[in-house]
DNA sequence: AGGTATTCACATGAAACTATTCTCTGAGTTAGG
DNA sequence: TAACTCAGAGAATAGTTTCATGTGAATACCTGT
């Protein structure tokens, strides 16, 4: 057996520091949700009347990333569920997360995801999206009963594509003869309703329910639970959890991130063959999950976007700030080196306004006075990130 | 000195174009009866 | 004649280009003192 052979047969003898690590997922949907009580009964009231076949009324929840929205409305379903089948009620719920690239993030590809979700397919492509509507209105129209409707992440979808759709799924109340459809759209903008057509607001949130942010306290709790299921006792060191929950409060109290944390803290302890988890891991995992973050999302970019990128990488040895023009002409020589074509500007300012979005880079529109108006551009990264990054796209767009 | 008018270097918007992937339709072709 | 093939017309979508219009404040250019 070779070395490689011996380390993989240690690996699996190896005692692990997690029981379970999916509990630390952020798929995963915990049996009991902490601090979320009032939030979770305001819902289950509005949407209680699905149990009696009445339409509920349209709902709108809000909170910012990390409140616990997706996963209180996710249990709430299940729980809605459970009775429906217990008690022969027809009740069909959907949870579509409209950000996801490829699935839910146009009209046509919505509608044809609620399609699948009855067990149906539709081609891709090729049909005209009024033919996919009908289709998806006899679907809904065959057998009694109310459906829930959830769209989480409902704001990029009106940010991408407009609020038509959403126009179009509120009047389909009207068309439908044996069943009907309650529509419940989850948002991390809190002003994501002031910019919608004012038909489809009032429509749509009949109801509304915020979620507030954890505090640090909150936080540590429900850290304290998780970790108790997902590691072996002792595992993790005092303090760690409190210093996960401080940093995570910080940021507006994001329980995702912080839960993300310790699983990433968990996993670099593991792989230096440490049996407890302290706080140098945490930190650890604190640049470690900044720099994947950054670094991932480079990658998935396409190709124009990493010359850019590039580009004022090239730059930033000699500058800290950048502006447009700047990076254009660096970024026209690049392209002609590498045999790429090159862009418009237009194109480059709107690259540039796509990264500043991601938060890769921070731009400010500057007036310089007679000398025009421009981005003025500084990257938002760590130092040691960024050395990274340059090898990275390096090797990603084939330079030397 | 104080007040306007210019002007720069882009930003921002809208529309149109290109290329890719996929469906549908109908004409022409083929194989079997 | 039924089944099959294949080209062409249309759709959806992503990524651009083209054309048009907008814009904040440092300077140039006045004016009257």
């Amino acid at each position: 057996m070779g070395k490689i052979g011996n380390f993989f047969e240690n690996y699996i003898k190896k005692e692990s520091l997690f029981i379970n690590k999916k509990i630390l997922s952020s798929a995963y949907t915990p049996e009991e949700i902490l601090y979320r009580e009032e939030q979770i009964h305001e819902v289950a009231n509005i949407l209680a009347p699905a149990l009696r076949m009445e339409k509920p009324s349209n709902l709108f929840i809000y909170g910012r990333t990390g409140t616990g929205k997706t996963v209180s409305m996710r249990h709430i379903l299940n729980n809605m569920n459970e009775i429906a089948q217990k008690n022969c009620i027809l009740l069909k719920t959907i949870y579509v997360n409209c950000k996801l690239k490829r699935v839910a993030d146009t009209e046509y590809r919505l509608i044809a995801q609620l399609i699948k979700e009855f067990g149906h397919e539709v081609p891709s492509t090729g049909l005209p999206t009024d033919e996919v509507y009908s289709y998806f209105y006899r679907l809904l129209d065959q057998d009694k009963g109310v459906v829930l409707l959830v769209l989480d992440e409902i704001d990029q979808l009106t940010k991408k594509i407009g609020d038509e759709i959403l126009y179009n799924l509120t009047r389909i109340n009207s068309e439908l003869n044996n069943s009907q459809i309650c529509l419940i759209g989850i948002s991390n903008n809190l002003v994501f309703a002031e910019n919608l057509d004012p038909r489809v607001k009032s429509s749509l949130s009949e109801e509304d329910v915020i979620f507030p942010p954890y505090n640090a306290l909150q936080i540590k709790d429900i850290l304290l639970k998780r970790a108790a299921q997902a590691f072996n006792n002792d595992v993790v060191q005092p303090g760690v959890i409190e210093k996960c929950s401080a940093y995570s409060a910080r940021e507006h109290g994001d329980a995702r991130r912080a839960i993300d944390l310790l699983r990433v803290a968990g996993e670099i302890s593991e792989r230096n063959g440490s049996k407890k988890i302290e706080i140098f891991h945490l930190d650890e995992a604190e640049k470690k999950v900044e720099s994947d973050k950054i670094i991932n999302t480079a990658i998935n970019q396409p190709k124009q976007f990493q010359s850019v990128l590039y580009s004022i990488l090239l730059i930033y040895p000699q500058k800290k700030n950048f502006f447009t023009g700047e990076i254009y002409e660096v970024y026209k020589n690049l392209s002609k080196q590498t045999k790429m074509n090159v862009l418009t500007q237009r194109r480059i300012s709107d690259i540039l306004a796509e990264f500043d979005m991601l938060g890769i880079i921070n731009a400010k529109i500057i007036s310089k006075g007679r000398y025009g108006r421009t981005r003025d551009i500084s990257l938002s990264i760590d130092e040691n990130i960024i050395i990274k990054l340059k090898a990275v796209l390096e090797k990603s767009l084939n330079l030397t």
